[in-house]
DNA sequence: AGCACGCCGACT
DNA sequence: GTCGGCGTGCTC
């Protein structure tokens, strides 16, 4: 298999995937076979086929013993031969379980492959739920014998009750049901129906319960398209019908319809009888998402994402392999799942960097996203109003096709951009403290509370103030695991580290000087913006709504409805309130501190911001009514502001190309990132110091570091960094692994590798 | 990832 | 003299 990078080469095309793999090899009992286990081991491990049994097919999922333990896996191939006959142990039992997809295993070890990441550790997000392997655990359900007859309490000696007749009645009327749900239909405890089940009244049994999701309907009817919208539309449909590998960068203003328009490719797939995944970068946001989603199909689609219960997981894991999964949304880890007939992907906000995973195997789900597509001849649709500059290029290139959807859906216009120079124009001070609000920005917001309408104050600053020093000695108080700040959360009244979630209580005095009540907040978050807002606006209804505010996904979805039926005036809100919502009455979007992405010296800074700034905007206006957007600022003359106030994107992104063509950073070079981490620093400065000495001496491969990483100190562990650098057309996973291969670092030192690392952390 | 083996400090 | 710390290595 020949890793290559999915956004800068795609691998020749592959043949046609099929529903089941009918063709996958099975191997005989008394035959030796690679068993891929999900442990970071390196390589397969054989096992021998019981020659008790029956044969094994390429894919099954087993059970072997490994030492003196036991373990799950998967049949991967042939054996290799290579360790000694007698070490070969026999498989221990083959799991009730399908086999995993030849298109699935042959992901699994591309991305394992490119990543630099052991299979195994890949192969353990395929099978994420180990319990989805074995027989489902039958469930007793209890019945009446016969449906149409009522049954003759008295003959069977049992006393009628107003209970027992609730639960009969009920029972009449419905399947089978567990005890405890027949028990709640019927507004009785369960012992009535166990009760009843003693007596031979309602007969108990069992059934193994599978998911079987309602199918969304295509031609459920669903939103009008504008014309521009069918026509592309149409072109996705298109894709789908043919079955082949694509890549479609849809790209349209907020509000443009988007995800109306990819719903049409969903619905062909859905006609098609064939599977549909649609990654999203959060999936606790999405409750927007999931209203359009039934509006369109009728009902829900089945989601995947960490916060689902085990027993969810299970359930959704089944019946994606099983195909009664029809479509599927998801944050990155759902590209793992086992799909037995993909029809189209679709990542949504293609750009954001949530997409890509940091710790264990690190991999951009909006590449392998593509990869996955290459290798099942699927189609895929990349979405968003604000595309990743490589994402951009590669449609540029034509390797992806541009689909463009120019205006906003249903006449409303983007807002006007309006800058607003901090240097000019400075915060006056008012009665609760600092200001953080320029004049005229407060002026539009009394205006636009005055009207009647919303009013969005945005902040990607969560907390309270995120730095906290003593006037008396000036100390700082920092993470103990981290080289951060603690951020002062007054609302919980903590102190609290963003990287690591370290937390301890506000203290009074100085932790250093001892000095009573000499701690001051440095600079605002949304918790003191807050303050400014009920001082200036006392009778406006004003929430904060960040992240750690949030509560879980059903209050969040509460919250939001809250927001949308207009029973909130001012939200103060961070970046969770940037992207794809849809709150008609909000005509002012003020951004507070534009310039907080700009600084930091990372890579994307520049593009991330103003992805953000364009995504925050179009918060504004989305209905009727005009909407307006200010920029607070210290640097109006900084190109992503500039950008924001022409709505020159092309220029902008132009310009970026550039710097990153001048610099050979990517997507015009190619990086891959060392991050050497251990408690011990010494011992991590002697792991560099090998790395360094083993470092590629190749002449088109420049390595930088070890640089402290930009959080030296992480989660307690001492960070170092090395960043390789190559020229676009050169693989880096040889020669990081030939690099790795020169040095053999102590167990207490960890060294993971990313490839195409984004955020420098 | 587990789990055992193995070699140096504080306990019965 | 043992119990146990976690550093190193192995598991087909």
């Amino acid at each position: 298999m020949e890793p290559r990078p999915a956004t800068v080469a795609p691998m020749s095309a592959t043949s046609a995937s099929s529903a089941c793999d009918a063709a996958a090899p099975l191997y005989p009992p008394g035959a030796r076979v690679g068993v891929l286990l999900p442990l970071p081991l390196g390589g397969l491990y054989d096992y021998r086929v019981p020659r008790s049994g029956p044969a094994v097919a390429e894919g099954q999922p087993v059970e072997v013993p490994l030492g003196k333990r036991r373990e799950i896996g998967v049949v991967w191939g042939a054996g290799e031969g290579a360790v000694a006959e007698a070490k070969v142990r026999d498989i221990l039992r083959v799991l009730p379980a399908t086999p995993l997809p030849q298109v699935t295993r042959r992901f699994v070890d591309w991305v394992a492959a490119y990543t630099l990441s052991p299979p195994g550790a890949v192969l353990k997000m395929a099978i994420s739920v180990p319990q989805a392997l074995e027989e489902p655990r039958p469930l007793t359900v209890y019945g009446l014998p016969d449906p149409d007859h009522p049954p003759d309490l008295a003959a069977l000696g049992v006393k009628e009750t107003r209970a027992r007749r609730a639960v009969l009645n009920v029972a009449a009327d419905l399947p089978p049901l567990p005890a405890g749900d027949l028990a709640r239909e019927a507004g009785v405890s369960d012992g009535v129906v166990k009760g009843l089940a003693q007596a031979g009244v309602l007969v108990p049994s069992l059934v193994h319960p599978q998911l079987d999701p309602p199918r969304p309907d295509p031609d459920h009817p669903g939103p009008t398209l504008s014309a521009g919208q069918e026509e592309i539309a149409e072109d996705l449909r298109s894709r789908v019908r043919g079955h082949a590998f694509s890549v479609a960068l849809l790209e349209g203003v907020t509000g443009s319809g988007k995800t109306e328009v990819y719903f049409e490719a969903v619905a062909e797939a859905l006609r098609r009888g064939r599977q549909v995944l649609v990654l999203v970068p959060e999936i606790s946001l999405t409750s927007q998402w999931l209203s359009r989603f039934r509006r369109r199909f009728g009902v829900p689609p089945l989601e995947w994402h960490s916060e689902l219960t085990q027993a969810r997981r299970r359930d959704v894991w089944r019946a994606v392999a099983n195909g009664r999964a029809a479509v599927v949304v998801g944050a990155r880890s759902a590209l793992f799942l086992p799909f037995r007939d993909l029809g189209l992907v679709v990542v949504d906000e293609e750009h954001e960097q949530a997409f890509k995973q940091e710790d264990g195997v690190s991999y951009h789900a909006r590449d392998m996203a593509v990869v996955r597509g290459q290798l099942g001849s699927v189609p895929v649709v990349l979405a968003s109003a604000t595309p990743s500059l490589e994402t951009v290029l590669n449609a540029e290139s034509g390797r992806y096709d541009k689909l463009h959807l120019p205006e906003r859906h249903g006449g409303s216009l983007l807002p006007d951009v309006d800058v607003v120079d901090m240097r000019r124009m400075p915060p006056e001070k008012g009665d609760w403290g600092r200001s953080w609000l320029a004049p005229p920005v407060v002026d539009a917001v009394s205006e636009t509370l005055e009207r009647g309408e919303q009013v969005l104050l945005f902040l990607n600053r969560r907390g309270y103030a995120p730095l906290t020093l003593c006037r008396t000695c000036g100390f700082r108080i920092q993470c103990p695991n981290c080289t951060a700040w603690l951020v002062e959360h007054r609302l919980v009244r903590r102190l609290v580290c963003h990287h690591c979630g370290h937390s301890e209580p506000t203290p009074r005095q100085c932790p250093q000087c001892g000095d009573e009540d000499s701690l001051a907040a440095c600079g605002p978050g949304v918790e003191r913006l807050a303050e400014e807002v009920v001082g200036r606006w006392p009778e406006a209804r004003s929430v904060v709504v960040a992240s750690d505010t949030l509560g879980g996904p059903l209050a969040a979805a509460a919250l939001m409805e809250r927001i949308a039926a207009h029973e909130v005036d001012l939200l103060i809100g961070t970046q969770v309130l940037a992207k794809g919502l849809h709150f008609p009455e909000l005509t002012l979007v003020a951004v507070v501190d534009s310039d907080l992405g700009l600084s930091g010296g990372d890579l994307r800074a520049a593009e991330r911001t103003y992805q953000l700034l364009t995504q925050v905007a179009g918060r504004a206006g989305r209905a009727a009514k005009q909407g307006r957007v200010m920029l607070q600022t210290y640097q109006p003359e900084h190109p992503v502001i500039q950008a924001m106030v022409t709505g020159e994107t092309a220029q902008f992104l132009e310009a970026e190309a550039e710097g990153r063509r001048a610099t050979s950073m990517p997507p015009y070079g190619r990086l891959a990132a060392l991050i050497v981490s251990g408690e011990d620093e010494g011992a991590v400065d002697a792991a560099c110091a090998q790395l360094s000495r083993a470092a590629p001496r190749e002449a088109n491969v420049e390595v930088l570091g070890p640089a402290p990483a930009p959080l030296a100190m992480l989660r307690g562990r001492h960070r170092r960094r090395f960043l390789l650098k190559a020229p676009r057309g050169v693989r880096v996973q040889p020669v990081v692994a030939a690099w790795l291969g020169r040095v053999k670092v102590p167990h207490s030192v960890r060294v993971q590798v990313d490839v195409d690392p984004y955020s420098f952390l």
